[in-house]
DNA sequence: CATCTACTTCGAAGGACTTCGAGACAGCCT
DNA sequence: AGGCTGTCTCGAAGTCCTTCGAAGTAGATG
């Protein structure tokens, strides 16, 4: 399990966007069956103050053992939430000793924020 | 849960962001629990190109007419996935005469976006 | 080596989501 | 009015998700 299925013509860890924003151009199938599962990772509470937990910890890493007992569920369910996140391409995770990190990956998170992001003037249309 | 108010302490319609980024500060349950679904809606590839294909219509709307046959799914299907992402705040949909008109909804995705975005150098963010 | 702790994987139960066809409702056209 | 077209709601079938406890693996410690 050290790949997702087919791997896209987009690349989930580059540090720029892969493409222009949703409301510039409209974004093929193929783009959207790739980014819709980060996405979907991020739709659940848990799992987004999970990325939120570790995104914003000291050194920009957090311990299982810290993000366990934040919650009100069992390790298992956790750790579930954590494998979500780590193959959506959003988190990474390392062993050091007796625990696990985890880190987030900026540039899958830049590629979403920048598909959402547009500013006021929407793309040229004259109307 | 002392906290009473119905739902949103946070204004999904509000044009600034309701929170720092994720990066910055860990987000409380409350906010994760507004805001994660708006993130679940988009994470299904024919909700995320519905919504891409709305943002980016000329006029800055589309029809259902339009929507509808784009897709090779049932017009009921592509109705519900329309209302999914109308329950969520993403977009609003209005009747006029035969057609309905969807319409993106800024507000929510800049601070979808603001949630997502940070820059090496977390700063209190500027209006 | 035995054993303890930290974390993950496995298997199962219950609920939620996607999709469809059938039918209902709204607005146009003759 | 009557019929036609566009869209939404309802109910059902199949699939996926969340959560758990139990069992398995990796590393530390005695």
């Amino acid at each position: 399990m050290s790949k997702q299925a087919a791997l896209p013509v987009i690349d989930l860890n580059a540090g720029t966007p892969c493409c222009p924003p949703l409301a510039v151009s409209r974004i093929p199938a193929e783009t959207a069956s790739v980014l819709a599962p980060a996405f979907k990772a991020l739709g659940d509470p848990v799992r987004l103050q999970l990325m939120s937990m570790i995104a914003s910890a000291e050194g920009g890493e957090a311990c299982v053992c810290d993000l366990t007992p934040a919650f009100e569920l069992s390790g298992p369910t956790i750790s579930h939430h954590l494998k979500t996140l780590r193959e959506a391409g959003l988190i990474d995770g390392e062993r050091r000793g007796t625990w696990v990190y985890y880190r987030a990956r900026p540039g899958i998170m830049r590629q979403l924020a920048a598909l959402l992001v547009f500013d006021e003037a929407p793309a040229v249309q004259a109307v």
